[in-house]
DNA sequence: CAATCATCGAACCGATCGGTACTATCTTCC
DNA sequence: GGAAGATAGTACCGATCGGTTCGATGATTG
């Protein structure tokens, strides 16, 4: 959404749309391949707003950073929700998500991560990166909980890894082969959450 | 190794000690992080003496990671085969080797996805981290097949969705969690691998 | 000794980037 | 209608970076 010309209309709404917009371009070309006047452009928005709403670009990738977050465990968690009680329901609905996420031809892997290993020095990002990975952590010990496993963190731990994982070589994938990592590694999960509810029987 | 002033001994040893400095300079400082005059300094060379052995910083950057890349799939492909002809021994081994991986102070995730990641536009090193990650298909392809699986090459990216997944929380755990992430892709790439075993007996 | 080659060190170039400053314009509010 | 605030657009600045060039130095070879 372009910013009209003397719009003080709605300060916050400028933001947003900044916030949006370059959300979407930070993923696409990168936080380093996507300049401020790029990011400027891309929204309508002239470098003085950009630099009075968010202070400076490392500022502005931390606030895009943190929506997105928000927004992708909002997603993941709906869609677990969405698939009823069974632990292993909500779990496979997780991995279709991704399946889905996956396909789209935009697909450039998991921004967070990847923009913790573009600025790995940067703290801030790091920051925010740790906090995604614990939210994710959460809702995957909720389900592990849920299956009565025994050790319901290390479980949720491994099935991180087989998202995570799958997300890299899906990324590496062709745009083809991209749906088979989320079922591979769905089945992997299923039979790691089947593997701990009988061994407990 | 710094190299002397007039030495034309041996051209080859001033590419590799320019190689070997910069594969671990670009990891530690990432692709954009490093320039060509830092590099150049780490090693004590010329940038003339650079461009010459490579061409480019781009040149420089896929030299680097393929010989990285060869390294590291040396290094696993001995652990393994060090460990027996026992499929479970030979999969256990090659997450201990990561474990202590995860544990080197200057561990920051696996060298070869990160720069795909910083510079996923490029061709050229897109094209080294598909190698590398089908190098690293086949090592597990052969643990699956001696395991019996019925879907080795499933079983196998299941297993590199582990090892993956848990090299990227590695790097975003403190220094005294990053044990436990190889110790618990371990105990799931066992349990994925038993399930297969079991399920076909 | 002379020619050749590899190299260092430093200067240099053009491009890009993050960030700042200024002006003109538009909207809102009083 | 006039003051105040938000904005676009543009020009600009200093720093950094990839890459080139050149002169001086030392080792190798015949």
């Amino acid at each position: 959404m372009p910013v009209a010309k003397g719009t003080s209309l709605d300060p916050a709404r400028t933001r947003d749309a900044i916030l949006a917009s370059a959300t979407e371009l930070l993923y696409e070309r990168g936080l380093d391949g996507a300049g401020v006047a790029d990011l400027c452009s891309a929204v309508g928005a002239s470098k003085e707003t950009l630099y009075r709403h968010f202070g400076s670009k490392d500022g502005l990738i931390e606030a895009a950073l943190e929506a997105r977050s928000e927004r992708v465990l909002r997603w993941l968690t709906g869609a677990a929700e969405a698939a009823g009680d069974a632990p292993a329901a909500r779990l496979a609905a997780i991995f279709d998500a991704l399946g889905g996420w996956y396909a789209e031809p935009g697909f450039r892997g998991c921004a967070i991560v990847n923009s913790a290993v573009q600025h790995h020095h940067a703290a801030p990002v790091r920051a925010v990166a740790g906090r995604h990975l614990d939210r994710y952590l959460h809702l995957l010990i909720d389900i592990a909980e849920r299956a009565g496993a025994d050790h319901p963190r290390r479980l949720a731990r491994q099935l991180l890894m087989l998202i995570e994982g799958a997300t890299v070589l899906a990324d590496h994938a062709g745009t083809d082969a991209r749906g088979s990592a989320a079922s591979d590694a769905r089945q992997a999960a299923l039979d790691l959450l089947h593997a701990v509810t009988y061994r407990q029987k």
